[in-house]
DNA sequence: AGTGGATCAGTGGATGAGCCACTCAACCAG
DNA sequence: CTGGTTGAGTGGCTCATCCACTGATCCACT
């Protein structure tokens, strides 16, 4: 059983200030109101209040400045990937963009592992593979696929990768969340992963990054179609 | 004249504790003592340290469960790449991956800039070329250095490459900064950087990517040589 | 005029006491 | 053995108050 987060004010609060943010309503370089007026205008303490500013700025949508004000900033230029998560809530049509990426870092990552994966990392990635496939829910799947691609990651023998790798999940994971019907077949994840594994274990560069570069073109164009048919729905 | 900010007591408790984090005295998974507790052996009001405690909790390294405690995040496996600027901060050897990975990704951008910039784009890349060759000093050269990468990645018509430059940026050019002297040559930063804008011209993209490889390749030599020097000096 | 220091209003930073809400385990009644 | 109750310990939140910084203004002195 996960645990889910209860929501606390600050949260709320943050999500209220971080959607005005993106929406734009405050413009970039722009001060926003001081702490006291802006606090009373959300009914909360100023205490309050500097603790969802808190995580905002540590996010890199706010700049404090003491004595001066508190100014939105530029994240539109100045932004690192780590705002995607955030961005695509915001504004779903981020995923196709995150979908190339993660395809072309996807079949560099493979690549990278058939050439340098250690014998105990292969033997790792095949028995990740393996839970793939014995995977007893839609849940179950999910981790096991995702594991396998952190296990991908590691074998390229850069950790910078896995970062990489965590960074792009973080962005689209949520939303394959929510169409759990398409990946909830344990035997056709594992045959759609079976060749990226083959590839690095027997050390096949090129046929690693094809390979990967079908298996994410083809986990793609699923998640794609899930969410236009949930749209149509909707 | 950069304003830098000065250093609250926030700050100092945040780098504290996150330096403990980082080096490991607290255990991935392990509880925190209470923050009454903690507080206390710090020296600060327990309303300071939540502040602290809400940056590392944004930044991925904490996790707090009202009720429970707060407990250490297992950023090593679970964190993502803006995780780096801090992580590089601790230990300098993740320089080496984190070029490796620059590298491979800049080679990316390049290649799809080649495809896809459009004339505005080609053009402004050119101008910023330009830029680089007229700057006056040292600061000039990295900034427009900077910008034409950033230019890069915008023409490449996918914005989360832009992001993606941008992570990458935020976890190596601190260091960089600490090199003025093998950047401050104008004339070189521009001769270096000329064959990439050209291929990125006329749309030649294994031209883009080889020569993106190459300029890479260079400076990621430059900034290692002036790191081992550093180090010898010292 | 021009210079330089003092002042002051407005801003964010920090405090500490106090209360609320949640979790867990131990306990006890049935 | 089951199920509800209790209480200690934890983090969440508020309030009132003070501190520290910034920048514009003013004014005395040159």
């Amino acid at each position: 059983m996960e645990t889910l987060p209860r929501e606390t004010i600050v949260d709320v609060l943050e999500g209220r200030l971080r959607e005005e943010i993106l929406a734009g309503r405050h413009a970039a370089g722009s001060y926003l109101p001081p702490e006291r007026e802006l606090a009373d205008g959300y009914g909360v303490t100023r205490t309050t209040l500097k603790h969802a500013f808190g995580r905002l700025v540590q996010a890199g949508l706010l700049e404090t400045r003491h004595g001066v004000g508190t100014r939105v900033r530029d994240f539109a230029r100045l932004g690192g990937a780590d705002l995607l998560p955030m961005l695509v809530r915001h504004s779903p049509d981020w995923l196709g963009e995150i979908f190339e990426v993660r395809r072309s870092v996807g079949a560099l990552i493979a690549e990278r592992a058939a050439m340098r994966a250690t014998a105990g990392q292969r033997a790792e990635l095949r028995t990740l593979l393996d839970a793939v496939r014995e995977a007893d829910s839609a849940d179950a799947v999910q981790l096991a696929d995702v594991e396998v691609h952190r296990a991908l990651a590691r074998a390229t023998g850069n950790r910078v990768y896995a970062l990489l790798t965590n960074t792009l999940f973080n962005a689209y994971l949520p939303v394959r969340k929510q169409l759990a019907g398409p990946f909830q077949d344990a035997e056709a994840a594992h045959a759609r992963l079976e060749p990226v594994v083959d590839a690095v274990e027997v050390g096949d560069a090129p046929a690693a990054r094809s390979a990967a570069d079908a298996y994410l073109s083809a986990t793609e164009e699923i998640m794609l179609d899930g969410l236009r048919t949930a749209g149509d729905a909707k």
